[in-house]
RNA sequence: GCCCCCGUGGCGGAAUUGGUAGACGCGCUCGACUCAAAAUCGAGUUCCGCAAGGAGUGCCGGUUCGACUCCGGCCGGGGGCACCA
């Protein structure tokens, strides 16, 4: 057995024998429990950065050590391969989405075979394929045909050189990121899908989500924003542009009474047909459209108002009227578009009212000395009962909502209601490497779906992307086609859909793929819901929110019976590295700040960014140390939740432990292996050993590598302590086992090394022995008031009185209690003894 | 502005339901081996102090026999949403 473990012959030979075995090939024969362990499949983007590396790191230490415990592990990897770039890629480079697409997933995927994954690969799938897409175009018709999918007017952001839409991160100070151009809003016929009236199923689900980081769940929660409260009608005093009412909502009710004026959006129909007749209203409404969008404006925005001079009724006294403004604070697409001003108690009415000199009146009052405390500059939102509001004097807040709500079910003027801030999802994408939208245009028959026996709806080749715009728009025959409802002239969609709904259901594809359907509705039941997801907390919203959706639109309509995709999800951190920066503030490589001859500042420890350009290739750090040393280090000292500081000492750290077990192998090797195996004789290492098998499977389990990882590390400085005895032959052998998930290729050929028969990767996970988990001795900590003056060895399970005369007996109490007996003594059976002097 | 999370050695971080703070790693110091270096091995490493001892988990206070852990109030860092009625 060789002094030093050479990472390069032996990650390729054990890859070679992986792969020629099928040895992480999913049965799905039934015969073994299922574990279905995922994470998020890469975009292909070109070449793997270290946050793939410890993305799938922590995946297939998972789902090894599940193999290792007897589980069927469906472990997949694929390429969410439609998107932007290659668009950027093909008018840059000049090279076809496609081919520079399926070049990355070559490069990529001989860079993650490297690394040694227990990769199903025999189910990799990418989305750009027609295989894949089609079969989403499928699931598109059938949501279609359910009422799920539907066609309106919608607001796009608008490039007026690329002549494209562009996604809100691409408006950059309202330009667009490419072309600079100032962006339009234009309306557009989009495809959107009714997300919305899965909203309430959707919240309730989180509940269920006891495997999900609190903070994923919170956040989904508040970007469903369930909101209840009260819908009602404003009578106007006189009609307005021929409209008698309109509504507006509220979850305030109970301040009803506090009411000095009403509001709508500018972008209100009551709004633009009076703005139609009044010059200086358009004008207000023009200028509250050319605001600005970014945070910083509307934070700083003031509240602006314009005084239509019309009147509203106050619903529950008819003398009572109210000024309408319209106000650039109201927005159309949440709620009616039209409020109801309390100054009192909401502070964006309390800016207004004080700017335009309206009427302030409390009517709740966190105590009945303050019913009239006058308010200043900031609103009351707090609890209170009612003041000021006739009938609904005394009661509290909470009951003067539901009686409001009641009173207006009752008068017929408004009733009690939801309102999401969740909206449908637009799905049309003006782009050309995208899923096709499976419908043709017909001028006759309208929008008509594609027939199931012509998708897929295959995306042309031969396109141009010197101008600019959608080129499937400006393909001169893809989109010409006859309509398959009436047989006459038509144009397919050009539009393509949003890469997030590739998304949305791969995983579902992973585990069911015939070639005649998307999915087996029982062979995927048989896998799903996934076990363990593990991605990063980027996709914390939508990307988890849309797949939810999708599995519970599918559900609704009877192709899977699931109705959450994972069960448990890990978002993990990112891989950090320094940051280096010249005299003139340019980025440097950490290569370059070495040799750079000027002033060199040492910047912030920082995600690792092309542009911030402190970048770790993965390839050559493998090429240098092996698959081992760096999946060991992805797991090291950082918490899994929490980011890693790549750095040169920490890869040589790894380096170094990967040698260390080589080493004990190695020694055992040469003392008979496996042949010299016997019955334990060093009794306090078998307590060690089983201990930590037991702690090491307990936090894989929990996914804190890193403290499974300490584990290990404490296991080997035991072992190298030790006397050579059997029980150590053992140890060894049980350590490069309890390893195995982390350092795979280390262990395969230890084992190997050892005589031991089969792969490691089919080995059993050894068994904590649980009479060993338990300690013969315990060390007693001693404290006096509370602080620790000794400590002594006790048998466990010492009884208290026991235990209390051994603290008396010491020397240092003794001492330091001079002589006096403690007033009161507290015994913790097996952890301490604290007197009370 | 609203909501959430986090503050522990020089650094990354450990610490069952409140019960010996600093496991494990990195770095550093000293020593062994070596002509020397690398690699490796051994000892040490929260702070102050020669020691005895004292202080110590962002700060202030509280509960408790006992607080990194629970409660209240500050300060600092990070994240999400954002004119959401």
């Amino acid at each position: 057995m060789a002094a030093r473990f050479n990472p390069l012959e032996a990650d390729a030979r054990w890859q070679k024998v992986w792969e020629e075995k099928s040895t992480f090939h999913a049965s799905g024969n039934g015969a073994r429990p299922r574990a279905y362990v995922l994470e998020m499949f890469p975009y292909p983007s070109g070449r793997i950065h270290m946050g793939h590396v410890r993305n799938y790191t922590m995946g297939d230490v998972l789902a090894r050590y599940r193999r290792m415990n007897g589980f069927d592990v469906l472990h997949p990897m694929g390429w969410d391969a439609f998107g932007m770039p290659a668009e950027n890629a093909a008018m840059e480079k000049k090279v076809h989405p496609g081919e520079w697409t399926w070049s990355n997933i070559d490069t990529m995927r001989a860079q993650l075979k490297r690394l040694g994954f227990a990769l199903d690969w025999s189910r990799e799938l990418a989305t750009c394929d027609p295989s894949y897409y089609g079969h989403e175009q499928a699931l598109f018709l059938d949501l279609y045909e359910a009422g799920l999918v539907y066609r309106k007017q919608s607001e796009v952001n608008w490039d007026p050189v690329d002549m494209t839409v562009l996604a809100n991160e691409q408006v950059i100070d309202g330009r667009g990121w490419r072309s600079g151009a100032l962006v339009e809003r234009r309306k557009l016929n989009q495809w959107f899908l009714r997300i919305t009236e899965f909203a309430d199923e959707l919240l309730d689900g989180l509940g269920a989500l006891d495997q999900w980081p609190d903070k994923v769940r919170l956040m989904q929660e508040n970007w469903i924003g369930k909101s209840q409260g009260l819908r009602f009608r404003f009578d106007l005093a006189e009609p307005v542009a021929g409209e008698a009412s309109f509504e507006v909502f509220t979850t305030r009710p109970d301040t009803i009474f506090g009411a000095s004026f009403a509001a709508i959006s500018p972008d209100h129909p009551i709004a633009t047909a009076l703005a139609a007749e009044d010059e200086a209203l358009a004008a207000f409404v023009a200028e509250c459209k050319q605001g600005g969008t970014t945070a910083a404006e509307l934070e700083t925005a003031e509240k602006k108002g314009f005084d239509t001079g019309a009147r509203v009724v106050h619903p529950l006294d008819p003398t009572w009227t109210l000024p309408l403004y319209v106000a650039n604070f109201v927005l159309m697409d949440y709620g009616t578009g039209a409020i109801f001003g309390c100054p009192a108690h909401d502070q964006r009415d309390l800016d207004f009212a004080r700017k335009y000199g309206l009427p302030v009146t409390r009517v709740v009052a966190p105590s009945p000395e303050e019913a009239n405390e006058p308010i200043g500059d900031e609103a009351y939102t707090g609890p209170g009962r009612l003041v000021n509001s006739r009938s609904l004097d005394g009661s509290t807040a909470e009951d003067a909502i539901s009686s409001v709500i009641a009173q207006a079910a009752l008068g017929g003027w408004g009733e009690g209601t939801t309102v999401w801030r969740l909206r449908d999802w637009g799905v049309s994408r003006q782009r050309y490497w995208g899923t096709p939208i499976p419908i043709v245009h017909c001028e006759a028959c309208g929008p008509v779906a594609v027939p199931r026996d012509q998708l897929p709806v295959v995306l042309p080749e031969d396109i141009d992307f010197a101008a600019p715009g959608n080129p499937l728009d400006r393909h001169p025959t893809w989109a010409k086609v006859d309509c398959p409802s009436c047989g006459g002239p038509a144009r397919r969609e050009t539009d393509t859909l949003d890469t997030f709904v590739d998304s949305s259901w791969y995983f579902i594809r992973f585990a069911s793929q015939p070639a005649d359907k998307p999915f087996d509705k029982a062979e995927a039941e048989c896998w799903l819901p996934v076990d363990q997801y593990i991605g990063g907390v980027e996709h914390a919203i939508l990307h988890l929110l849309y797949a939810r959706f999708w599995t519970r639109a599918l559900n609704r309509i009877g192709r899977l019976d699931v109705e959450e995709p994972f069960k448990g999800l890990f978002t993990q951190g990112m891989v950090t590295h320094v940051t280096f920066q010249d005299a003139e503030g340019r980025w440097l490589t950490p290569e370059e700040a070495e040799s750079h001859e000027g002033r060199v500042t040492r910047g912030r420890v920082e995600k690792m960014s092309k542009s911030k350009r402190n970048t770790v290739d993965p390839e050559p750090i493998v090429d240098q140390y092996g698959a081992d040393a760096v999946r060991w280090f992805m797991l090291s000292d950082s918490p899994p939740e929490r980011d890693l500081e790549w750095s040169e000492a920490g890869i040589q750290g790894s380096w170094r432990f990967v040698q260390r077990i080589w080493r004990l192998a190695a020694e055992e090797a040469e003392r008979g292996g496996s042949t010299w195996l016997g019955d334990g004789e060093d009794a306090a290492l078998d307590r060690k050993v089983h201990r930590t098998i037991a702690a090491v499977g307990a936090n894989i389990e929990a996914l804190a590598f890193n403290k499974a990882v300490a584990n290990l590390y404490e296991l080997a400085n035991a072992l190298e302590k030790a006397p050579a005895s059997p029980s150590r032959s053992k140890a060894v052998e049980i350590l490069i086992r309890l390893a195995a998930p982390m350092v795979p290729h280390l262990a395969e050929q230890a084992w190997a090394s050892l005589g031991r028969e089969g792969l490691i990767a089919d080995a059993e996970w050894p068994a904590a022995d649980p009479a060993l988990l338990v300690e013969e001795e315990v060390t007693i900590a001693v404290q006096i008031n509370g602080k620790l003056r000794d400590t002594l060895t006790a048998p466990k399970g010492s009884t208290r009185e026991t235990l209390e005369e051994m603290a008396l007996a010491s020397d240092k109490v003794t001492r330091l209690l001079d002589g006096k007996p403690p007033r009161k003594v507290i015994v913790i059976p097996d952890r301490l003894v604290n007197l009370v002097a």
